[in-house]
DNA sequence: GCCGTTTTCGGCCCGACTGTTTTCAGTCG
């Protein structure tokens, strides 16, 4: 039982329970503990074995003892009862867009929709004879609706299919550059996840600061890349772009747009937990203000600081407005200052063209335009990290004179490269090196000679056991120049889960033996996690933020490992790579 | 069903929008 089939079970139970009128509140506390898991860097089973089941929020006596049994016996007798009743088809029906439990059950009551595999096609089929429309509580409008939305399930366009934060970013900024010069316009803003720099990105959110909020509004839809208007009210609009992706505009007057920026940032547990801290203090929150119950009278603020200030806190940076100890650590005035993209002072983890017969891809760029780069980012050194060459091809001696030659070419151009003489960008000849599946390097050991120190990495064999995963990862740091584990946990955003370890036990040995962890900050990884970034973090691990760049352009992408480093409420003191060239040098080479 | 500086009972965040209604239910964020 995975967490994905846990968080699955747990959301049909809401879907049930929210159809038989339950109190709202015992549909809530599982629509919590669905979402913790979601957000869970362990598996629950793991936890399970350990009998730390209630460690996770919002799960207390009734919903351990449930897990309990359905990790003994495969099902939990209590949520067939609250199934009992419900088509089987029903949960099909819910993963199409605007469509919610309790119509979901009425159609498949009145049509006696049962079978899941069909259930869809029927719908359609009976939407299609006009007999929808008919039902109580439905109408013409909502049948055309249901046919559309039916349309947009059968094109995959359903909320798991998550986008890159790069490229939501980039469609966030088309849209600001259209909107930004209309004199109505006094502030364009990217919220909710996309501010928060969320790794993968459901729905785009802005907001508009406006006294003139119709023309704005009126001018969004028109955007010439909308390919359809979901939503337009007086307040707000959400609309489809052509390529399929869902942007949410909000608009307020310039006197409340603090309290906006507040509201539609998130996330959904920051805002919950500031608001029952408001009720106890009196006060009401919403996106207009802050309302005083007692007087009845709502006061808008300009700005977040403002907002925040009310409630006796600091501002928070948006990155960790997760409800994970921020809310609190603002209450004591010890929030942590985020480490920014300018304290980083070196990428090291770069690929060039040197052929070396890697046994991945190579880069694109020389070592010249490599250096070169990262003088335009002020840098102050650079690692040159390649593939390890192909061993399976390879004798040890061709691989030995591959890597002799290499280290000479690095140099010899060093010493003639024109930055050099201002000794403005140092570099260290290094390697990324697969760690094969026995936990064996992938390099001949006298090839260690000719490189300062390598990134270790995951590339082959993902599905093994997390003991033997473990292991594996740990005897591929054991090498003394073995000094950073590459995007640890192997994971591609949308096409590969991140390999099982243990964790705990990596971040042990790190800090133990003066291992760095890496944050990759290719779009497709942000590899580590945030989540692991924040707990290796708790325990005295050290990080470095690399771009993992296979040409020289992508070396601005630093800025996604540095999101990803704040959401894990990283500071400068644990990035390896914003130290100065001198004590970097003596940590990686020690 | 969960939870505790209102601690074992009595609360539990707040609002927008749509379509169907004649004051509200359902869905979403």
């Amino acid at each position: 039982m995975t967490n994905v089939e846990i968080v699955e079970l747990l959301r049909n139970v809401v879907a049930a329970l929210t159809i038989k009128d339950v109190n709202r509140f015992r549909i809530i506390a599982y629509t919590k503990t669905a979402d913790a898991i979601e957000q869970l860097t362990s598996e629950v089973k793991d936890l399970w074995n350990e009998d730390k089941l209630e460690l996770i929020p919002g799960v207390g006596k009734g919903i351990a003892s449930a897990l309990d049994e359905l990790f003994k016996t495969g099902g939990v007798k209590h949520f067939e009862e609250i199934f009992s009743g419900i088509s089987p088809a029903l949960f099909v029906l819910l993963k199409i867009p605007g469509l919610g439990p309790k119509r979901a059950y009425q159609l498949t009551q009145t049509f006696q929709i049962y079978d899941p595999k069909s259930a869809v096609d029927i719908l359609e089929k009976v939407a299609k004879l006009n007999k929808i429309g008919k039902l109580e509580g439905w109408g013409e409008k909502s049948q055309t609706q249901l046919l559309s939305a039916i349309a947009t399930f059968r094109k995959g366009q359903i909320k798991e299919n998550r986008m890159p934060l790069p490229l939501a970013d980039m469609l966030a900024q088309e849209l600001i550059a259209y909107l930004s010069p209309l004199p109505q316009v006094e502030r364009v803003d990217v919220l909710g996840s996309l501010r928060r720099k969320v790794a993968t990105i459901g729905d785009i959110d802005m907001a508009v600061a406006t006294n003139d909020p119709e023309v704005v509004l009126d001018a969004f839809v028109k955007f010439p890349k909308v390919r359809k208007i979901t939503d337009k009210g007086p307040k707000g609009a959400t609309v489809q772009l052509l390529v399929g992706r869902q942007v949410d505009l909000r608009v307020q007057t310039p006197q409340a747009y603090g309290a906006m920026l507040q509201y539609f940032t998130g996330s959904k547990y920051h805002n919950i937990k500031l608001r029952e801290l408001a009720l106890k203090k009196g006060l009401s929150l919403n996106e207009h203000g802050i309302k005083r119950i007692k007087a009845g009278k709502t006061i808008p603020y300009a700005t977040e600081e403002d907002f925040y200030k009310v409630l006796g806190m600091d501002w928070i940076p948006p990155e960790i407005r997760e409800d994970l100890g921020e809310i609190e650590a603002s209450l004591r005035h010890t929030l942590p200052k985020l480490v920014g993209l300018t304290e980083i002072k070196g990428d090291l983890h770069i690929h060039s063209n040197y052929d070396l017969k890697p046994s991945h891809d190579l880069g694109s760029s020389s070592f010249e335009e490599l250096l070169n780069q990262a003088v335009s980012q002020h840098y102050e050194y650079i690692g040159i990290s390649d593939h390890n060459p192909k061993v399976s091809d390879l004798k040890v001696e061709q691989i030995i004179d591959i890597m002799k030659r290499r280290k000479h070419a690095f140099e010899q151009f060093y010493s003639s490269w024109e930055n050099h003489k201002n000794n403005r960008v140092h570099f260290f000849t290094m390697l990324e090196v697969d760690i094969d599946p026995k936990g064996k390097l992938a390099l001949p050991m006298e090839a260690f000679d000719y490189i300062d120190a390598c990134v270790v990495s995951i590339h082959s064999s993902f599905t093994q056991s997390k003991e033997l995963m473990t292991e594996r990862i740990l005897n591929g740091l054991s090498h003394p120049k073995a000094k950073i584990l590459g995007h640890p946990t192997a994971r591609l955003l949308g096409s590969r889960e991140s390999i099982e370890a243990d964790w705990d036990k990596i971040f042990q040995f790190c800090k133990a033996y003066n291992k760095a962890l890496e944050i990759n900050s290719w779009p497709e990884r942000l590899d580590l996690p945030d989540r692991l970034v924040k707990e290796a973090i708790s325990q005295g691990v050290k990080l470095v933020i690399s771009t993992d760049s296979h040409a020289a352009g992508q070396m601005s992408g630093m800025q996604y490992g540095v999101d990803v480093a704040r959401r894990g409420w990283a500071t400068k003191k644990e990035i390896l790579n914003t130290l100065e060239y001198n004590e970097f040098n003596t940590w990686i080479k020690g």
